[in-house]
DNA sequence: GCCAACGTTGGC
DNA sequence: GCCAACGTTGGC
């Protein structure tokens, strides 16, 4: 799951140890958000960053429910178009698990030929994506420096 | 700050 | 249902 630093940050969330994931609005990424089940870990990554990298992890403490944002008129995420009864955009809610302290930055994990199919490397703009157990142990192997 | 890649919208 | 126009994301 991507999140601009300067917007919510890993630190952010090891500091509030959980908050919803709000502002999704991308149906792709909404419905990668309703498959996600509790107890699922997630990487967090920090985008647009210098460099963007993977800062720890997270994992998801609620299952998919109706983002309330999209409902309420003065949030930036308000939607006119979604209905309560049906609403389009959904999301979960996810805990701290961990802090990197050293991120594995994006062109690290770009030039690692066990991650070379990772949607990151090859979908940059999906802010939230499906990793694979093996991708998943392979960053976090690299964030403990056994690069190898 | 630029701009390529991608998703969405809406006219036809 | 196609696709041009437009808006957004995010690496660089």
């Amino acid at each position: 799951m991507k999140s601009e630093p300067e917007v919510y940050s890993i630190d952010d969330l090891r500091r509030d140890r959980r908050t919803p994931w709000d502002g999704v609005r991308n149906y792709q990424a909404r419905n990668h958000m309703r498959v996600m089940e509790k107890g699922d870990l997630v990487l967090f990554y920090h985008s647009r960053s210098h460099p963007p990298a993977v800062a720890g992890v997270a994992k998801v403490v609620k299952e998919a429910y109706p983002d309330p944002t999209q409902f309420d008129r003065k949030s930036k995420y308000y939607d006119p178009r979604s209905d309560k009864d049906v609403p389009r955009w959904w999301l979960v809610d996810v805990g701290f698990v961990e802090r990197f302290d050293v991120p594995v930055p994006l062109p690290a994990i770009k030039a690692d030929r066990g991650l070379a199919d990772m949607v990151l490397v090859n979908n940059s703009r999906l802010s939230v994506q499906p990793v694979t157990d093996q991708e998943f142990e392979r960053v976090r192997e690299m964030a403990k420096g056994k690069t190898k």
